[in-house]
DNA sequence: CCGTATCCTGCTGGATACTG
DNA sequence: CAGTATCCAGCAGGATACGG
């Protein structure tokens, strides 16, 4: 084998190559906008739906129940309902989701670090000679 | 630069709480799945269209380009035409692109350690009972 | 081989209203 | 307050064709 690296650990993506996988599934599922907002919020601690709504801001009462369902399918998220008048319906990330949350977390770290290339890489693309 | 206090006190979220902000904007553009696919498999090193397209499996002609066009125009992937007959054009990760690799493989190992976790919250869901 | 354009279908996702 | 259902405009995204 090769000198390249000492561990012959598979890559990363290694369970991704195949489009009908169970791990491309969850993979294709969970990347996506609105799932990642809601991880993110949710790291701030257990939330109520209209506080979760408010919170993240631009997202429609529709969207935010679809998503909080695939999440609790997926055990991301726990939901607790308070048999109360009027009911009072809270969230909270799982294991599973405090895990996905420091990924997210990333993200975060990394839109920061890289928001001045990103502007410049934009005009460079919208006027070429510039750059 | 001087002695800058540092800001990494805020919750890493900050950025995204104004749904018309930039971090926002970029959040939300780069976070699908087709867009983390590209810079997973993008990461195992310069590709060609075609190349790509075969090792990520179920995606489109047209949504490739769309996407790679995006990451290209936020910086995240660099475009090189070899101006021969038949053209070979290759994409390769910027230092941009490979920052975001990093989220992307740490999402990848978040799915490999809670794949369990998750089929379980799934059959739990199907019939709550039996969990 | 790669890019762009066009067509067309089905799904996304917002708005609204009603229930408990 | 939260969930579900309905309606429907608009876009996503696949298939196809052609051009460089």
């Amino acid at each position: 084998m090769g000198t390249r690296k000492e561990i012959s650990e598979l890559p990363p993506e290694a369970d991704l190559a195949r489009a009908d996988s169970l791990a491309r599934e969850i993979f294709s599922d969970v990347a996506n906008k609105w799932a990642f907002l809601i991880i993110e919020f949710l790291g701030q601690g257990t939330m109520r739906f209209g506080e979760l709504r408010d919170e993240i801001g631009g997202i429609s009462h529709k969207m935010l129940t679809q998503n909080l369902r695939m999440l609790e399918r997926n055990g991301l998220v726990r939901r607790t309902v308070h048999p109360t008048v009027p009911p009072r319906v809270e969230y909270t990330l799982t294991e599973a989701g405090e895990g996905l949350r420091l990924v997210v977390d990333g993200m975060c770290g990394w839109t920061q670090r890289y928001l001045g290339h990103i502007e410049a890489a934009r005009s460079r693309f919208r006027d070429p000679v510039a750059g």
